[in-house]
DNA sequence: TCAGTATGGGTAG
DNA sequence: TACCCCTACTGAT
């Protein structure tokens, strides 16, 4: 489930179960053996998302740049981990843990300024830089006409929002995925930022994305959802907006499908 | 066993 | 805009 807030937990995951120890690289599948090879046995520093890119520090202008793509998955294990699958591109294990990487867009090492390059063409991060990030969102607005929906997949305006987040924020705030991005209101550009801030925050801490309230769907607590009740309208065409009973609308919009309420989001 | 699908993004035209 | 790549899972055949 490779949206922002899957990075953060990697790399707070990584983080807790490597940094500070001599880490084994290897790379069952083949396509990054020399990668691996390059840092098996080194040092992890630190790790840090930004976006949906993630990076390991492993000392000595050595960075692992990887980014999972729609189909990427980064699976970690804390005790008795498995063997890693054929298709696996990276494997990271330390004597308590174990992190297989399998179907990445991006594995490779990359230095310090090539880093810097990848994080330079990325607009401001929900989960990076809280509510001081909404000026730059609101600015990035303002100097582009495209859809609001297709500019918050634009990882150059936002970093770390997806389909899913996409559809659910602009439900939640009300806005129409139509609406040009320079004609989003001062007050919805905000509402969006502080939105994305809260609802990333959210599926950071349990794991997967839920925007329901659940009050809404009679449900106790937000985790034990179940997986038909955690969204407004992502996937929803044809039901019934929870708020208005209104029939959820799906179409295309930047070569990708986005759904909507037809009625509440009308700004 | 095969086709279709998926929370992404790069490139060619 | 169309097409491509990467992998795992689901449902149809």
């Amino acid at each position: 489930m490779p949206e922002g807030h899957t990075i953060h937990r990697l790399a707070e995951r990584h983080r807790d179960v490597f940094a500070g120890d001599a880490v084994r690289a290897w790379s069952p599948q083949g396509r990054f053996a020399s990668g691996a090879a390059a840092i098996d046995g080194a040092v992890l520093v630190d790790t840090a998302a930004h976006g949906k890119h993630l990076f390991y520090d492993f000392g000595g202008d050595r960075f692992l740049h990887v980014h999972l793509g729609l189909i990427g998955t980064f699976r970690t294990f804390r005790h008795d981990p498995p063997e890693p699958t054929p298709t696996t591109r990276l494997a990271l294990g330390n004597d308590s843990a174990a992190a297989y990487l399998t179907g990445p867009m991006t594995c490779r090492l990359v230095t310090h300024p090539e880093a810097d390059e990848v994080l330079g063409g990325l607009g401001p991060d929900p989960l990076r830089d809280g509510m001081r990030g909404r000026v730059a969102f609101r600015a990035n607005l303002r100097r582009r006409s495209l859809p609001i929906g297709s500019a918050l997949l634009d990882q150059r305006i936002v970093a770390g929002i997806g389909n899913v987040y996409r559809a659910e924020i602009l439900f939640l705030c009300g806005i129409d995925p139509r609406v040009p991005a320079n004609a989003v209101t001062q007050d919805d550009a905000d509402r969006l930022w502080e939105t994305m801030v809260l609802q990333l925050r959210h599926g950071r801490r349990i794991g997967r994305i839920v925007t329901v309230e659940p009050a809404e769907v009679g449900a106790r607590y937000r985790t034990t959802i179940p997986p038909e009740d955690r969204l407004y309208v992502y996937h929803r065409d044809g039901l019934p907006c929870r708020h208005c009973g209104a029939e959820i609308r799906r179409f295309d919009l930047g070569g990708r499908s986005i759904w909507f309420c037809p009625v509440e989001q009308v700004r």
